[in-house]
DNA sequence: TAGTCATTTCAGAAATTTCTGAAATGTAAG
DNA sequence: CTTACATTTCAGAAATTTCTGAAATGACTA
């Protein structure tokens, strides 16, 4: 499969990105393309389309699997695996966000636990630093698991607000009654 | 200097967890020490604590500096450069966010547009993706920056209300009178 | 200005990650 | 069961990143 100039440059673009983003380039490139793909690919034309081998394009789509960024799809009549992304970009910001949390917040939430757990270190500005860094991440991530039961088109709404949600909070620390008394 | 056995585990934390969040070992562990000491340290110090050579250091604290995320402090009397992190964590967080958008978001950003500008490329579906992600990823910037503009306590506010806030949203797409009144 | 110490630079070494080709495994059809 | 693919695994090769020691640079002071 020859791809086009956009296509190209839209690929080569993802897997420059790659290592900012904590993938490899292949896995950037082949993500790209199956996002820029009217219709599902299967390794073959992948392979094909990145002139990589075909291992790596197996490995590159296990990698991708593992972040939940890649559905399978079955052609009838045709015993190969096919591979798109999700047609929701919503859908596919909330698996990122969420995997990534999952790889970069989750084990340092638990280490940090831990630590506390370990009782008195006779350090205590450590000590301080590793609570306070531990009720920030408790504070992000429980913030971030409220976002997560959002209906889409709600957290579309919040988005678009802007700033003017800050209008909702006053400065002494009160919220307006309407948001007390819902729910 | 040798760490305690709280500072050591969490420097190894970091150190470990430095690949996924996009950074290398060293520079993960330089990060922790200087985070859980409640005093600024010098390369010496940190070459010594992390047993890893002079030039390391040198190079792991210029990475930081590059990210804003160290402070250089002076002693009097002392003509060594030494370094500390905020102790201010919502600082901190503000940084990481205003760094990773520029150097993961950003790019790809100015990419898309690019890539828009060089008009029709007679692939429907590649376009519109294009287009969509834009749109997708301006509207999230353009939230972010909303958010970067709040002071800290509203934005801790903010946080804490949680999914209360959808509560302010109805259904229909309209929101309560409240919110389009203020500002 | 010469001497001392702090820091940076940089070429090559070491470590790690990525990629390939070949072999192994899996799977459906005849 | 055998054949015909499709996919995965994996050991080593290739590429990239990280780290080191030595030399260069910078900057203060006596």
């Amino acid at each position: 499969m020859a791809l086009t100039p956009l296509q190209q440059e839209f690929v080569l673009h993802f897997g420059e990105m790659g290592s900012r983003w904590g993938i490899n380039r292949t896995v950037g490139q082949i993500y790209a393309l199956l996002f820029i793909s009217s219709e599902p690919l299967n390794a073959e034309t992948i392979t094909d389309a990145l002139a990589i081998s075909r291992s790596n394009t197996s490995m590159g789509l296990k990698e991708l699997q593992s972040w939940n960024l890649v559905r399978l799809k079955h052609v009838p009549g045709d015993r190969r695996d096919y591979f798109t992304t999700p047609d929701d970009l919503w859908e596919i910001v909330r698996t990122l966000v969420s995997e990534r949390k999952k790889r970069e917040i989750d084990p340092t939430l638990t280490k940090l636990r831990e630590l506390e757990m370990q009782g008195p270190a006779g350090d205590d500005y450590a000590e301080a630093r590793v609570a306070e860094l531990r009720e920030l991440i408790e504070m992000m991530t429980g913030f971030y698991a409220e976002m997560e039961k959002l209906e889409t088109e709600r957290l579309v709404k919040l988005m678009t607000l802007g700033s003017r949600i800050a209008g909702l909070i006053d400065k002494t620390g009160g919220m307006f009654p309407v948001l007390t008394k819902r729910k």
